[in-house]
RNA sequence: GUCCCCAUCGUCUAGUCUGGCCUAGGACACGAGCUUUUCAAGCUUGCGACUGGGGUUCAAAUCCCCAUGGGGACGCCA
């Protein structure tokens, strides 16, 4: 049974690059029907938060990564790890030095069989008396890491590569305490556009903030899933259970992977178009309501319909209010250059004039009826089409751009529209 | 400095293990076009890479060595 861990410490939120490590191993942990465990390293009292631990919880929870048994906490362990220590120091495989313990450093060569990267080889000369147990008591994160790997009974150790120089170590530990080893699996990290480590400074780095810009939870886990592995056939838009089913880590890259923003965005955006317009309007929902463009009597209808007309035309969730504010407002605010362009012209605005008399015995007031028209309308002024079309866009939604008219006026109603032109042309109604 | 890891388009990658099917495939971004009611979406298309040098071989992106470049680790942090 393949049992596999993620161990964060709550010392700060989950950023990008630790939930890839998490999702890598719970990728794995699904497709071999294993377990997924958590264990919290917070034995730095000093730095751990519980306002951390909740943000890393809440999450993996967005993620859909889901844990199989109760988290550990290292904080909780601390005797166990004394105990292991005095184990060690009984059997003259430690020593104190002061308040403090270490390991008799081993002499062999250490071999490692990593499960993407091949053999790894490190030379003893390099390790030294590693300290076990801290001068106050506190086990350092090798120890505790080795004792806890091996009391879950982890099978697979799946973690960053910055961690590569720690499996000597930990390896010698496992052997001093008799303690079978892992398998191991390193896998490469995420650097940001300018190579270097991702950071602040390249931009949002935790996972919640990505979902505060309007980013998909399944968008994310496909993004990160295709930072550093492929399915190998060219896919690229993978559901969680295709990531699962196809997951595997000898086909995890060796090289690190640069975030590549442009890619996460438009993934996002393949993922709004393809979503069901119901779900996507409980998602939007929440958010049209922190920007006040709904409050809570809303129709649901005009909603999912307004979703499904904007979403081939957004990459992330936050970009909805914008487009469905004038939909919402009562007191629309046109651009000045839109309303420069196309709403100047005093030929345009008595063509308008006209084209909404017409549309007053539209009924029922649909993008059909409405099309059809325009479109006579335009042939008795001998005037194109689109010279009512724009400059009606504008008059309704303030703005050049945006959906097709037709869709915008049904699904604003007729009252809404009329109104919008009249303030449009000047003149009053009729 | 020492040790370890890595090296295909600007970026994410397929191909490398098991050399020939690779005049190196796909995706993002960018350019052009189609469609057209603007903006998107969609479709077609263009641009664009095997780090360098030595081997091995009939044949190398693929195997070996060296160089160079990038990354990581060298804590009583995790």
């Amino acid at each position: 049974m393949v049992r596999v861990r993620f161990a964060p410490s709550p010392t700060g939120f989950l950023h990008i690059g630790s939930a890839r490590s998490a999702l890598f191993n719970w990728l794995f942990a699904r497709h071999e029907n294993g377990k997924f465990l958590l264990r919290i390293e917070d034995t730095d009292r000093a730095r751990s938060k519980d306002e951390y631990l909740n943000e890393i919880m809440e999450s993996l929870k967005w993620l859909g990564m889901e844990t199989d048994e109760e988290l550990v906490f290292q904080s909780k362990r601390l005797d166990i790890y004394k105990d292991a220590a005095d184990r060690l120091i009984n059997d003259g495989k430690a020593y104190r030095e002061g308040d403090a313990v270490r390991i008799k450093k081993c002499e062999e060569k250490i071999r490692v069989q990593d499960l993407s990267r091949g053999e790894i080889e490190f030379d003893p000369e390099i390790l030294k008396d590693e300290v076990l147990i801290k001068s106050d008591g506190t086990p350092t994160y090798n120890f505790a890491c080795v004792i806890d790997d091996a009391d879950m009974k982890i099978t697979h150790v799946i973690r960053g590569d910055d961690h590569i120089s720690n499996t000597p170590k930990q390896i010698m530990i496992y052997e001093a305490l008799g303690l079978e080893v892992p398998k191991f699996a390193h896998i490469p990290l995420i650097m940001g556009p300018d190579g270097g480590r991702l950071s602040k400074r390249h931009g949002a780095t935790s996972i919640m903030e990505y979902k505060q810009l309007g980013y998909l939870s399944e968008a994310i886990v496909n993004f990160l899933a295709l930072m550093g592995w492929a399915p190998g056939d060219n896919r690229e838009i993978l559901s969680r259970s295709d990531l699962i089913k196809e997951f595997s880590l000898k086909d995890v890259n060796k090289t690190s992977a640069i975030f590549n923003i442009d890619k996460l965005n438009w993934l996002n955006g393949q993922y709004i178009k393809e979503m069901d317009p119901g779900k996507l309007a409980t998602v939007v929902m929440p958010i049209l309501q922190e920007k006040n463009v709904i409050n809570e009597n809303f129709d649901r209808e005009k909603l999912t319909n307004l979703v499904e007309l904007y979403k081939t035309r957004v990459r992330t969730l936050v970009e909805f209010p914008t487009h469905l504010n004038p939909f919402y407002t009562k007191n629309l605010k046109r651009e000045e250059e839109a309303v420069k362009k196309y709403l100047e012209n005093d030929e345009t605005r008595k063509n308008l004039v006209k084209w909404r008399r017409e549309l007053s015995s539209v009924d029922p007031f649909v993008k059909d009826r409405i099309e059809d028209s325009c479109r006579k309308t335009a042939a008795s002024l001998g005037i194109k089409p689109k010279e009512l079309i724009h400059p009606t866009r504008v008059a309704i939604s303030g703005t050049t751009t945006g959906a097709g008219l037709f869709e915008m006026m049904e699904i604003m109603g007729k009252e809404t529209v009329f109104q919008r032109i009249d303030e449009a042309t000047g003149s009053g109604a009729l």
